[in-house]
DNA sequence: TCTCTTCCTGACCGTATGGTCAGATTGCAG
DNA sequence: CTGCAATCTGACCATACGGTCAGGAAGAGA
């Protein structure tokens, strides 16, 4: 019946609590939305009495900004799999790769900003018209450059990656849809596997570089 | 100054006052989520009092129910686009089309969808489990049969239908974000066609029939 | 050890929300 | 015209929720 002896340290303790917190939010506004889920839900999650978390994020907004905002910073990291591609082939691919991977490991966060952009992105907007909207134009850009040099089929970029987005996305935000069409079971790493092979298949083939 | 003169119908009066109200509830339930709309909000936005809600539709869930079940007969109807067409090409090409329009004149319900599927489908499980497997079962079976008559690049048609879903469906859910970095307009009517005819390219020639 | 700051939490509060209900109004059948 | 059932609604209620706070516990620095 021994406790666990060591002292924890301020910031260790901080660290621990802010993550436990955060993560509890996260799969909670995920499961409920910002507007269902309940503070004394995440509280519980989290196994922290409710008055607890209001000393570490003073309200609910806070707290769900952010989650938002750590979502935001994976998904830009994620990007950098594009850049310093040889090829279209290799770029779009390692995106699709890297975004697939992102929607099976992340699939609360993934929700999570569906449902902010779909309520009209409240918390987010500046992000997008920022952060966003640059990353968004410079890939554009960079896939215009490899249509013009005949590297791939002349598409609308701004257009491929909406596509891109929703068909990574998708596994992630429709993860219940998807399982239930699959016999109520989560999708396997073969069914993954074959998840990720088609998108690339189709996606690749149908800009012309497969 | 004149009043409508002529007296309603009974039948006329419920009528009107359902589809007003569930119009109501579809938007507001689209913008703030179940949890996040109030039966005040959707009240105020159909013109009546709160209490004549409720002689309408007994709970909050009940009316919820009622939004989601009419998007769904909706989607049942556009997939009909995808039968008795003579080649591939034509069959996705027309369901795209169908799905497309949806989303560009129906966005509300298609967030309804994805934010009721998203929170795990509490209401529309069984529909999932019954008529949409059936269907899914069907069309993935009509694509399998084209793959073996060599009509098409075999890919995995449960994954094709995803991506269906995924792209035409994302210009609904996430038509907030798609404006925004359109620089804050919606799209345009040559924009929408733009959409439309990059994803029917880009798939259609994903799965070979281009 | 003593003091200060941070951390923690049970109890509490004001408000908003879903839902109820009694009673008024109005179309409708006979 | 009359009685009945459907429609309507302001006022009300119980509950749940976000947030507060006073006071206790526990590291940190001297």
């Amino acid at each position: 019946m021994n406790e666990t002896p060591r002292p924890m340290r301020r910031n260790e303790i901080r660290a621990m609590n802010e993550t436990l917190i955060l993560q509890a939010a996260e799969k909670v506004f995920a499961e409920a939305g910002f507007g269902g889920a309940t503070m004394q839900l995440i509280a519980d999650l989290a196994g922290l009495p409710k008055a607890n978390l209001h000393y570490y994020f003073a309200t609910k907004e806070e707290l769900y900004r952010r989650v938002v905002q750590n979502i935001f910073e994976i998904w830009l990291h994620a990007a950098d799999s594009m850049d310093g591609a040889e090829t279209p082939a290799e770029g779009i691919g390692a995106y699709i790769d890297a975004k697939m991977d992102i929607s099976r490991r992340h699939p609360e966060g993934s929700k999570v900003w569906a449902s902010e952009v779909m309520h009209g992105a409240p918390v987010i907007q500046d992000y997008l018209e920022t952060t966003l909207r640059d990353w968004t134009a410079g890939r554009a850009a960079l896939i215009q450059r490899w249509i013009d040099e005949g590297r791939m089929a002349p598409v609308d970029p701004q257009h491929l990656l909406y596509m891109l987005w929703a068909t990574t996305q998708h596994y992630a935000d429709f993860s219940h849809q998807i399982e239930t069409l699959n016999g109520g079971k989560p999708l396997s790493e073969t069914q993954w596997n074959a998840a990720k092979t088609n998108v690339k298949q189709i996606i690749l083939r149908g800009i012309g570089v497969l």
